[in-house]
DNA sequence: TTGAAAGCGATACCAG
DNA sequence: CTGGTATCGCTTTCAA
């Protein structure tokens, strides 16, 4: 059996409030005691006191929490997503705290809910869920801190936001393309529908999105759209299950092989667009000539690829994330942190064909 | 104050065990009080029993933890790491089991030892750490159950191992340099030697540096120049601080702008090696004609860009760590998992020039 | 099926 | 400086 406070307490002839302060407030008791208490500790081979009872007895556990969307090893998959959690790490790291990657599956999610009231942790931090998991009402029950990078109605008053504007970033993108004389567009996103297949998204409204980010780029693009007299019935939505390069160019295809084709693709992030770069090169077809691609993120590939995108800044976002979890703000007018974007115009956008 | 246990037994006029065991154990009561009980917390805004309690009390926590190298965030730096982080996850998503990432500090060992003695967790599985780091022996103190990438002479029977047989996958790797004819070549390494700066590591031996990784893969190549007849004491050895890319670039420089300059330049990992043919292309060198390079680890950008090096499967060492750790076989033999390299000849490697 | 009592391992307060 | 006592919130026998 493992020695615990008293096995100490005991050997040395001590209480264990002793023992405690000996580890905890070492200025509560002479060196030379404290030196015994220790001594006997290592002799004993005890390690110093249970993180869990302590985190009990302190109601603070030293770890923040963190939602990736959908399953966690895919987020180490995407860039981007890994910027972010560079960047989150900086603040954990820097206060001294650790980053518990919660375990979300895919298909399961009661196992995400549970995941969410088993966490040991002091706060959420969460970086890119739909809207309706019930892991986020779940989150808002516990009670603790939570930084998002996305909006819901139902956010309470704790909850912080750390992001970006989505809609005027790609509402800029847009402006850009329909400047350029693009009339028949499409757009390509992970996640626009519910069902987990490569094709056409069919979508009305953006407002049927069930992911704030991809629902709020939507909605940049349609005003761009509408503002150029593009009607959004006229825009092809095509959907990804995944947010993959390989994605990105099979959905390019079943906009590509169809007359006519559109003269610009919009993809809601530069993984998806870096596909659809594949498969225009497929086709002998030359971005920013015969089809104009623009992107989302700015990851380090997009500038090697020449892509035109929105840049946003990915580690900041992670560390103002989990700063603002962090030491909170008491004024919640400081709860909201909104980053800058920028988009960087390349070579993969050019007048439209006529 | 926030709801509890007691709380809601109070409420519905029940005892607590009969409110946990709607919790934990909902065969033990009739549906109908159940489903009272839990109405009454819904009604009371009790989220369910504390993690940190039922942690306590139950012996487990529901989480690994993570130690890297040096800082944290750095390991989101580094493609490799990234891969590795992927397959633990992916474990760790299987056995619904969270991922405490450990901010250990780069300049703060003591902080490194808090962060193990703190950390809410079940085991723990470790990346690449100097043998010398103090949280390592922390780690042991903890007696929880560890997998680790690396082996030190300290380690105790309760520590797994996943990874490859490191030296002779160099060892692969220097027997083509000497195939090839080269004679004149040089190490480039990260952690090579203690002090944080780019140049010269003199290092009598391979036996004295510290990182298990690093030195093991410099023994092999140590083993493939002494059987062609190269002495140790030929080989230049330069010591880079951090594994990036820019940093292999400037030491590169230390070995590229002297004469003789060595025919052939070995990096310990990929992104050193490209930051080396960044070096030769700045002065109009070819990589495989001029210089020969070889890097370790087979990143994604390895293969983009042709890069002659050893191949070591990255997520799934992550994996069959976790998977290791979470269900850790009964028979100690199982307990070693050594992983397939394989030298991967492309195009940066040549005949030495004569 | 339900409840009473005994911890899990530690920390905080306050009196000595 | 040191030690007694209460408590953190829950689970787990075991008896009713």
């Amino acid at each position: 059996m493992r020695p615990t406070l008293q096995t100490v307490a005991d050997a040395v002839g001590v209480s264990r409030s002793t023992v405690s302060n000996a580890y905890s407030r070492p200025d509560q008791l002479s060196t030379e005691l404290r030196d015994r208490v220790l001594a006997a500790a290592a002799a004993l081979g005890y390690a110093g006191p249970d993180p869990t009872a302590r985190s009990l007895r302190k109601r603070r556990t030293g770890a923040i929490g963190m939602l990736f969307t959908a399953s966690l090893s895919f987020a180490f998959t995407d860039p981007y997503a890994v910027g972010y959690l560079r960047g989150l790490a900086e603040a954990a790291e820097q206060a001294r705290t650790g980053l518990l990657l919660l375990p979300l599956s895919v298909e399961d999610d009661a196992a995400a809910v549970a995941a969410v009231n088993e966490a040991v942790v002091d706060g959420f931090c969460v970086y890119c869920m739909p809207d309706w998991h019930p892991a986020l009402d779940a989150l808002a029950a516990r009670g603790l801190p939570v930084v998002s990078g996305q909006r819901r109605a139902s956010d309470g008053p704790q909850s912080a936001f750390v992001g970006i504007d989505e809609a005027a970033a790609t509402r800029a993108a847009g402006d850009h393309l329909m400047a350029l004389g693009h009339r028949r567009v499409a757009v390509i996103g992970d996640y626009l529908s519910v069902a987990p297949t490569i094709g056409p998204a069919l979508l009305t409204s953006p407002a049927d999105v069930a992911y704030y980010t991809s629902r709020e780029r939507l909605r940049g693009y349609q005003s761009a759209f509408a503002a150029a007299g593009v009607d959004w019935s006229t825009v092809t939505t095509v959907n990804v299950p995944g947010n993959c390069r390989d994605d990105g160019a099979t959905a390019a295809a079943h906009l590509l092989d169809r007359a006519p084709r559109p003269t610009a693709i919009a993809a809601l992030s530069d993984i998806v667009a870096l596909g659809v770069l594949d498969a225009l090169r497929a086709r002998g077809l030359q971005p920013g000539r015969d089809v104009s691609v623009v992107g989302f993120d700015d990851i380090p590939e997009a500038a090697a690829e020449n892509l035109t995108t929105v840049h946003q800044p990915a580690a900041d976002r992670g560390r103002r994330s989990g700063e603002l979890l962090l030491d909170r703000p008491a004024d919640p007018a400081d709860r909201t942190v909104v980053l800058p974007t920028r988009l960087v115009v390349r070579a993969t956008t050019g007048p439209a064909p006529s």
